[in-house]
DNA sequence: GAGTTTGAAACT
DNA sequence: CAGTTTCAAACTC
């Protein structure tokens, strides 16, 4: 940690932090990749202010903690803001006296992020913002931190972006290049905390940073929070507001707020996420779906890069973004390489679903069909009043909403107190508890396709599972279920976890499996292909003109990418990137032939569901890649691409997206000294 | 959909 | 820390 603050500090008298990043090979290359200037923009700002800010639980207290120290990206994000405002000059005032409304939800999240932050390398940087940014009435303060020049000075430099007409795809390449970022020593966590973060930034849009404008919105929240608040994030600006919204809307855990903006928590998620039953965080298993969320966020992020890209940025109408969507979907057809950036796109249809009601409905639904499908967590509570680990939503750290068929349940923004008081109760028995359970070094499934037969089991469970009778083959295992092996820290007996198994044997089912399922795929591709209802889901695709042909081509590459799919396939997926090796086939029968039949059901889903939900299909699996560390326990695996087929398509983009996802490294320990 | 199995979580 | 109970997801029929 200190060593952290130090680099952190260090970095803070760097006058040009971003060099590092500017003059290395990666950064370079995605210039070279994408034809959009790679223009700081508000939006990567606040994007990574956000992640940068937002409170993970005191479980993650320490390596957050590293998180925000080394928030290279974090400064950069305002040493770019900075010149902007020292550029735009006199933009400030009117402007930021324009919107009070935003400005208020911006001070009060800038006063607690000062007030928090304080000792933060982040928060330094920030203070040298304001202090070198023109303040019109700065009265000084308390070292700055929290006085009105450090928030005046904010706003300016949020809100000239905002004002400017700063391009789209600027804002596409400063993500780009920002999230390379990541490829810090401590990536893998920095991954980890931007998944955190955006999730948390989710819970701060869902608590009271909202996009619109709304008076009352912060003005109940406290400037300075008590000790155990953890700072807010920044306020995103409006394009990433409204990109987020609709992931924000769902329902929100803010365990680091208690109390404040409930009722904005209320509003918000009780109203949007829950009635829209949109339910973006995909529920992997037990501690999992956080994992998936994070994912998801990120994903949301990357549509952000994405949509953005075509529309607006943050001041993009809505049908503007609509447009986009369309024009991503069409690129769909015609672009393969296009799949993550569809993906994300039909994942931002869903968080429009919101803003525009009436539009795209049909993705939205078909987006929904499969986000609720699997991925949603939906908990079946009846005793435990969703307050115990044993809710899969509590555990995942969201609310429970409406799809949930919990009995009298708590787990909701009205009961926000009692669940904050729970989650801290049982995180002071045990401090771990809403921490990941699945931990995947940085070598394993990012790599997959080559490193799974290396690392059987580089990811493994926490705590390992102690699995009696299921041999580990069966969800009932954590170490199945969060699609890692088992390792020595189980307990299981008869461990035949096709993951690996805790002796260390190697993936020799999974090998198996792999092959197997080229098989079973090829075969459901083949008869999806004569399948006579798919020309009629097909027609669900808007941009589809030729509603009458079997199979587009996207649709055959997506038949062909059937591991890709996010949230329909077991956890064996992730591994199956590597070459399949026939002469392994007939080890382990059983639990072979209990994976194949399992792999056939999941395929069949695949291709039943991607007719109709084909960008999702898209997806790149959250379990796949994020191994995400956040607050909502259910660990992910970072937004990458989770089998080596995935890692091909996001190789054949040409765009810096892709490669951002694949630059995200997997997630290191959880050491907090790290 | 109901009932069973399973293993994590919670409790003692 | 170990044993037991409780719980809800996963699974089976």
């Amino acid at each position: 940690m200190d060593n952290l603050q130090k680099k952190s500090t260090t970095q803070i008298d760097t006058p040009t932090p971003k060099s590092k990043f500017e003059d290395s090979p990666v950064f370079n290359y995605i210039n070279n990749l994408s034809p959009i200037e790679p223009v700081k923009s508000i939006s990567t700002t606040q994007t990574f202010s956000s992640l940068s800010f937002t409170s993970p639980p005191p479980v993650f207290t320490s390596p957050h903690a590293s998180f925000h120290r080394e928030s290279r990206f974090f400064r950069c994000h305002y040493s770019v803001d900075r010149s902007k405002a020292l550029d735009s000059g006199s933009v400030s005032k009117e402007e930021a006296d324009v919107d009070l409304n935003k400005d208020a939800s911006l001070e009060e999240d800038e006063q607690e992020t000062t007030d928090h932050h304080g000792d933060s390398p982040c928060n330094g940087d920030v203070v040298a913002e304001v202090l070198v940014a023109p303040s019109d009435d700065s009265p000084g303060g308390d070292g700055g931190l929290s006085s009105e020049g450090v928030r005046k000075g904010l706003r300016k430099m949020l809100d000239a972006p905002e004002e400017s007409d700063t391009p789209n795809s600027g804002r596409l390449s400063s993500d780009s290049t920002e999230l390379f970022v990541f490829r810090s020593p401590n990536d893998s966590e920095a991954f980890g905390c931007l998944v955190d973060k955006i999730s948390s930034s989710e819970r701060r849009f869902c608590a009271g940073v909202r996009p619109t404008k709304q008076p009352d919105t912060t003005k109940d929240v406290p400037v300075n929070g008590s000790s155990n608040e953890l700072p807010l994030a920044l306020l995103p600006n409006e394009s990433v507001s409204t990109l987020h919204r609709g992931t924000m809307r769902r329902r929100c855990l803010d365990f680091e707020v208690p109390g404040k903006r409930k009722k904005d928590v209320e509003t918000v998620c009780d109203n949007k996420a829950e009635s829209s039953s949109k339910c973006v965080v995909p529920g992997i298993g037990l501690h999992l779906n956080a994992i998936a969320m994070a994912a998801r966020e990120s994903k949301v992020n990357v549509i952000h890069e994405y949509s953005t890209s075509f529309s607006g940025g943050s001041t993009t109408p809505i049908h503007s973004q609509e447009d986009s969507m369309r024009e991503a979907l069409d690129q769909e057809e015609s672009e393969p390489g296009e799949v993550l950036a569809i993906e994300d796109a039909s994942n931002a249809i869903v968080v429009y679903e919101d803003l525009n009601p009436g539009s795209l409905k049909k993705k939205k639904r078909m987006v929904e069909q499969v986000g609720e499908g699997e991925s949603c967590k939906r908990c079946n509570c009846k005793k435990s009043k969703c307050l115990k680990l044993y809710c899969e939503c509590f555990a995942a750290g969201v609310y429970c909403i409406e799809p949930c068929s919990c009995v009298d349940c708590f787990n909701k923004p009205i009961h926000e107190d009692v669940v904050l008081a729970t989650r801290k109760q049982i995180e002071s028995r045990n401090p771990l508890a809403f921490a990941p359970k699945v931990i995947r070094s940085a070598d394993s499934i990012m790599d997959t396709g080559d490193d799974a037969s290396k690392t059987p089991a580089s990811a493994r469970h926490k705590r390992g599972c102690n699995c009696k009778k299921s041999s580990c083959l069966k969800k009932y295992c954590e170490c199945y279920q969060g699609g890692v092996g088992c390792s020595i820290n189980c307990r299981c007996e008869g461990c035949k976890n096709a993951f690996g198994r805790k002796d260390g044997s190697l993936l020799v089912i999974m090998e198996n499996k792999h092959t197997e399922d080229h098989e079973i795929y090829e075969k459901r591709t083949a008869k999806i292909q004569y399948n006579s209802e798919v020309p009629k889901e097909v027609e669900q695709i808007p941009s589809s003109d030729q509603p009458s042909t079997p199979l587009p081509p996207y649709r055959h590459l997506v038949v062909h990418q059937p591991f890709l799919s996010k949230n329909r396939l077991p956890p064996t997926q992730f591994f199956l990137g590597a070459g399949s090796s026939s002469s392994l086939r007939k080890a382990d029968g059983d639990e072979f032939t209990q994976l194949r039949n399992e792999k056939k059901k999941t395929l069949e889903t695949v291709a039943e569901d991607k007719t109709e939900v084909m960008p999702e299909l898209l997806i790149t699996s959250p379990i796949t890649t994020i191994k995400a560390i956040s607050p909502n326990s259910k660990r992910v695996s970072p937004p990458h691409p989770g089998s080596s087929e995935s890692g091909s398509i996001l190789g054949k983009r040409s765009n810096g997206r892709k490669l951002i996802l694949r630059s995200i490294p997997a997630f290191p320990s959880l050491n907090p000294n790290q």
